[in-house]
RNA sequence: GGCAAGGUAGCUCAGUUGGUGAGAGCGCACGGCUCAUACCCGUGAGGUCGAGAGUUCGAAUCUCUCCCUUGCUACCA
């Protein structure tokens, strides 16, 4: 694989960044880093989506301008995610000038194409909804279902989008391609959705709603969310529908997995898939659709007050890095379906996969080494090494599990060579050979079981990628090292490590050790 | 109502095309070890595999009915 691109949706700037969306970063980012360890050329492409009647009314309520709103709100989730180590290669905002140039351009293109036409519409609007709504959508009262307040009826001319041209394009496309939307089941949803599908809104009169790209040659109407946020898979790596396009989208495009939420599925695989046919465009190979992370097995809402900010658990958890809390979510769901965050489970799952199994086991070792050969690997301990095959073994279940984005299920896989490396510690007691004389053997188990720390090391280094580098550094490890150059023989002799360079990599939560290191 | 995915040990879940006495992790109990971050290793618990019926020499795994959960979608109102 040459190169991996990679996007999650962009998140609406109308309030803060909570779990739900940090999770989805997450999962994107852990995959994105596995990718890094296995191509040559990579990107991940994150932002926020910032226009729309929403952030015009919330904007005028804080009495400041819909841009200055934008931008304050954007900043927290680039804070969010710079806590969270969330390794973007480009954060884009729909406000970007170069964005909402190619936006224009882009409904230029299919406006002259005839993919996009105007048409006079009369319907009950919603101003909260920002859409028109059908009489079956409204309550007995006949009012919005959402806000509760009477849709007016209003004729409007409005750009549409010719989604129906298209729909027995991206049926076949679908069909023929099972594992285009991720997880497969959700394929059937979509096959479902496509056979009531209309045509689209995709502009808005300006009167109604400001705060938005307008369209060339109309400034009357201002363009919909649809092509204007869509898009910005393209914009931000320099598609251009007149000229020629960057160089760097030539090399990325298409996508390879687009992640988003199981909410949005139908905009990303159908919408989306629309607008890139009538651009002439490649289709992403992927549409990663994932679940929700529920807060105690209920839903995160407002109106519950359970929505819980990202860096609000690394404080309460007194975390100095976001490993626990990225390790904890990409493995707390199944590919595609929901997971469950509760203060215990990730206290309990941090503490015994991070600290207890893997921390600890190369605590052990490196100990022994230092205590027995004053941190030395002489060169007879090197040779036949009985965990090889499972440490190779296991690099590729990991990799099969990433081609599916299986992150939970790699995950796994990883802590399972981890328990057999502690089992083989054991098994093997070192300190009982030291303690018989038999210093080969004792060093042979020791070296055998850095070897695999440092396959370890890689592995875990997508989802915990703080904890990875301090075990590469103790381990004199490159944690840049690419997957498929491992092979489990990495260590050489020579010295390796002197006693006070031995530090636990992660501390258990609420151990004595990690309060009394925190004072 | 239609379509789909599920209901398996206290918790979270594995269980390929039906076949030795039903599994893993966590938690719990007991035991071992002492190199290590009071860690690690081992053993155990006895769960009517949602309910009922059927097919079969044999079903958690196939068929039918029913109950419950979740998702998508429709219709009535």
């Amino acid at each position: 694989m040459a190169k991996f691109y990679t996007t999650t949706a962009i998140d609406y700037v109308n309030g803060a960044p909570h779990i739900g969306h940090a999770y989805e970063k997450i999962l994107t980012d852990v995959i994105y880093r596995h990718f890094t360890q296995r191509c040559e050329e990579t990107y991940f492409l994150t932002g926020t989506d910032e226009h729309g009647i929403k952030i015009q009314k919330t904007s005028a309520q804080n009495g400041v301008s819909p841009k200055e709103f934008c931008d304050m709100n954007a900043q927290k989730f680039k804070d969010a995610w710079k806590a969270l180590d969330i390794d973007y290669s480009q954060f884009i905002r729909t406000t970007d000038e170069q964005h909402t140039k190619i936006v224009q351009k882009i409904f230029k293109k299919l406006v002259e194409k005839g993919d996009i036409y105007k048409h006079s519409y009369t319907g009950l609007y919603c101003a909260g909804c920002e859409s028109f709504l059908s009489e079956k959508d409204l309550t007995e009262d006949g009012l919005c279902p959402n806000h509760l307040k009477k849709p007016d009826v209003v004729e409007e001319e409005n750009y549409f989008f010719k989604l129906t041209k298209y729909k027995d394009a991206i049926i076949k496309h679908i069909k023929t391609n099972p594992d285009f939307i991720v997880p497969s089941f959700r394929a059937n949803e979509v096959l479902n959705q496509l056979e009531n599908i209309e045509d689209i809104s995709v502009s808005r009169v300006k009167s109604n709603v400001s705060w938005g790209i307008p369209v060339l040659d109309d400034p009357e109407q201002v363009i919909y969310v649809w092509i204007d946020a869509l898009s910005n898979y393209i914009t931000a790596i320099g598609y251009d529908p007149e000229g020629e396009s960057s160089e760097k989208f030539t090399k990325l495009w298409p996508a390879d997995v687009q992640v988003i939420g199981k909410d949005i599925l139908k905009f990303h695989s159908i919408y989306w898939i629309a607008i890139l046919m009538a651009l002439d465009l490649p289709l992403p190979k992927h549409i990663l659709a994932h679940g929700w992370i529920t807060i105690d097995q209920t839903k995160m809402s407002k109106s519950l007050g359970n929505v819980i900010s990202p860096t609000s658990v690394l404080e309460a958890f007194n975390l100095e890095i976001s490993d626990p809390l990225r390790y904890y979510m990409a493995s707390a769901a199944p590919c595609g379906k929901d997971g469950n965050y509760s203060d215990e489970d990730f206290k309990e799952k941090v503490n015994a996969h991070l600290a207890n199994s893997m921390g600890n086991l190369l605590n052990r070792t490196l100990s022994m080494l230092v205590k027995y050969f004053d941190g030395d690997i002489k060169p007879e301990f090197l040779g036949k090494n009985e965990l090889e095959k499972d440490a190779l073994e296991t690099i590729k279940a990991v990799k099969h599990h990433f081609d599916y984005f299986e992150v939970q299920e790699a995950a796994q896989k990883i802590i399972e060579l981890v328990d057999v490396t502690n089992k083989y510690v054991t098994d093997n007691a070192p300190w009982t050979l030291a303690k018989e004389g038999n210093m080969e053997k004792c060093g042979v188990v020791l070296t055998n079981v850095l070897q695999v720390m440092t396959v370890i090391a890689s592995l875990i280094y997508p989802y915990c990628p703080n904890i990875a580098k301090a075990m590469a550094e103790q381990l004199s490890y490159d944690i840049s090292t690419k997957l498929d150059n491992i092979d489990c023989r990495v260590l050489k002799s020579g010295h390796l490590i002197d006693k006070e360079n031995i530090k636990p990599v992660f501390l258990r939560m609420d151990s004595e050790l990690a309060d009394k290191k925190k004072g």
